[in-house]
DNA sequence: TTGAAAGCGATACCAA
DNA sequence: TTGGTATCGCTTTCAA
């Protein structure tokens, strides 16, 4: 037992203070370019970091300055679907570009996962959180309020946010496309998609979509949920299932791009025309769609700039600027061309 | 100033254990579950607890301990690339269920911005760090090194690595996907994919591939490496920037299944017919392929498992399991109909 | 320009 | 079954 060292073998700031001949403050000082030193001083101390490959411990300065960490959490449903991972790298770009790193949380759209994480997350206390959706459990929210950081709530636009909001509204997204189809002459209009445990983006998005088309004179929706995830193949059998049940459906909306994709394959397998047969619509503007021969009609939601949006949020009220509490990203609707044209029903 | 309290006004161990009447140890012990106190203490301690929504301090447990941290940095190149998302959600998910949280790093494709974030996240005492890829900077592998926790390289399997890795060999996979068009009949032979700054698993599995169609007796391989990130649209116009400067070429091996599919639709556009004008192959076996109405050749990785295998060697590690140090995942050829089959030429 | 001491919130260790 | 004390690596505060 030569040298007397701490427990794990990692240098720490006083060994290097020591290998300088100066204070714990001093070195401290310097590695933190806080001024208060000479020159002399300050190259010594970075020589000696060098020469030993000191890396601060961060956690001990947190825990010191009883700071926040430069930790962000952020919570996402899954990465499954491109549309959440286009999010997540909007937000994370923008955060690193920050200093702040992103602590992951994939919560299977489940309020339980969601609980556990935020539990979890919070007790290494993080500068801040970022979670998708404005459904969380009582327990959840009980701890986000009580938990003094910064909170902002993505994709789903909260009016009356825990903090702060920005996304869509969902409901008159869903509207909008309902409205537009019933515009194009569609009146026996299906719907496919999933179905979670709890409410959801996708869930008040229908409720918009149902109302529209109800509101404009289509029959009743005929709406198809299935126990699976929202991706190209559940979107094949799906449309299968659905024409199945309802012969009459003329044309079908899809809780996203990828189902979309499926059922449009689906049609082609069938030899079914689109839109003359049946007409297509998906969610999400996936970038596959620019180069399909035909145009999906779908709903652009700009996913890229909403993460990156969120993470301006999270840091300009870290950095303590006046940030508005809630922020509509927009949507906008692509007509394409698998739904038959207004003007030409 | 009624009552005195820490600097943030999160609620302490030994605010609990005050309420409760018992000393911050007690406390400790009930918390943790480590047994040695009485039933009654327990449940006095835990009442405080909800009472007073007491949320421990990680951060504090594991300085006190000098431990390492559940966190676990996970760097990944880029998330635009869905492989790269699907090899995410297997780590994340895996970590997840035993305890772990992921610190996210995306490198963009660069050993520096890799670098940059090696050595940020060393700093908050991971237990473990799951990189993409086996090439690093000098002062990253020097950093990786000293850093004495687990190390798993990931995707590119690298037969020496750091300390473990998991992924397949690229340049075998290029190999095989070289020699099997070469088999079908094809002798000139395109690339179209993206360059960067270094070296990658793309290039290597560039480098079999090209040895591979060489040695098969096929043209030199005519290569497009554009500037732009292999997704849809570049394989669309790169396929055409190829295709102009080598009219001959009759078949085409892309980055990935993105590219691959955009190629696809630029013959679409083109009227060329696949795979009689010309060969496609892509990479990756993306979940849309399943649903396209050709079977994409393609060569089948499974990312998931993938990811999952990584997180399972780190967990294995860290619980002192022994665990091998490298493990080849395997990849597929899915011969598609988007290439001559040998057979019928 | 520098340093000594106290303390952040938990746990390890030893004593009662 | 309990509790006191030292300690982790760093920063804050105060003094020199």
């Amino acid at each position: 037992m030569a040298e007397k060292t701490n427990k794990t073998n990692k240098v720490s700031l006083s060994q290097v203070a020591k290998a300088a001949g100066v204070s714990k403050m001093t070195a401290s000082r310097v590695l933190r370019a806080e001024g208060g030193y000479s020159d002399k001083t300050r190259d010594l101390v970075m020589q000696k970091v060098d020469q030993l490959g000191y890396l601060p411990n961060r956690l001990a300065t947190v825990f010191a300055g009883d700071q926040t960490s430069t930790f962000v959490g952020v919570s996402i449903p899954d990465l499954g679907n491109e549309v959440f991972a286009q999010v997540l790298e909007g937000i994370d770009r923008k955060l690193g570009s920050f200093g702040h790193q992103t602590v992951l949380g994939l919560t299977q759209h489940t309020q339980k996962e969601e609980e556990d994480w935020i539990r979890t997350v919070l007790s290494w206390q993080p500068a801040g959180l970022i979670l998708t959706g404005r459904f969380h459990s009582a327990r959840a929210t009980e701890m986000l309020r009580n938990a003094g950081i910064p909170i902002v709530e993505i994709w789903d636009l909260n009016s009356s946010p825990l903090d702060m909001s920005v996304g869509i509204n969902h409901f008159d997204a869903g509207f909008d496309m309902g409205r537009y189809l019933v515009g194009c002459g569609y009146r026996q209009i299906g719907y496919v998609g999933t179905s979670h445990d709890t409410a959801n983006a996708a869930t008040t998005r229908l409720a918009g979509f149902c109302k529209a088309v109800e509101g404009g004179g289509g029959g009743v929706t005929k709406q198809l949920c299935l126990h699976d995830t929202a991706a190209y193949y559940p979107g094949f059998y799906g449309t299968e299932q659905l024409l199945a049940a309802h012969p009459d459906v003329d044309c079908i909306f899809y809780q996203n791009d990828a189902m979309a994709f499926g059922g449009l394959q689906f049609a082609a397998t069938k030899g079914l025309k689109v839109p003359s047969d049946i007409g297509v619509a998906g969610w999400g503007d996936l970038p596959i769609a620019a180069v399909m021969p035909q145009r999906l009609t779908s709903m652009h939601v700009p996913h890229l700039k909403l993460g990156q949006a969120a993470a301006e949020m999270m840091i300009g009220r870290l950095s303590g600027e006046p940030v508005p509490t809630c922020r509509d990203i927009g949507f906008k609707l692509i007509p394409g061309s698998t739904v038959r044209h207004p003007d030409l029903r």
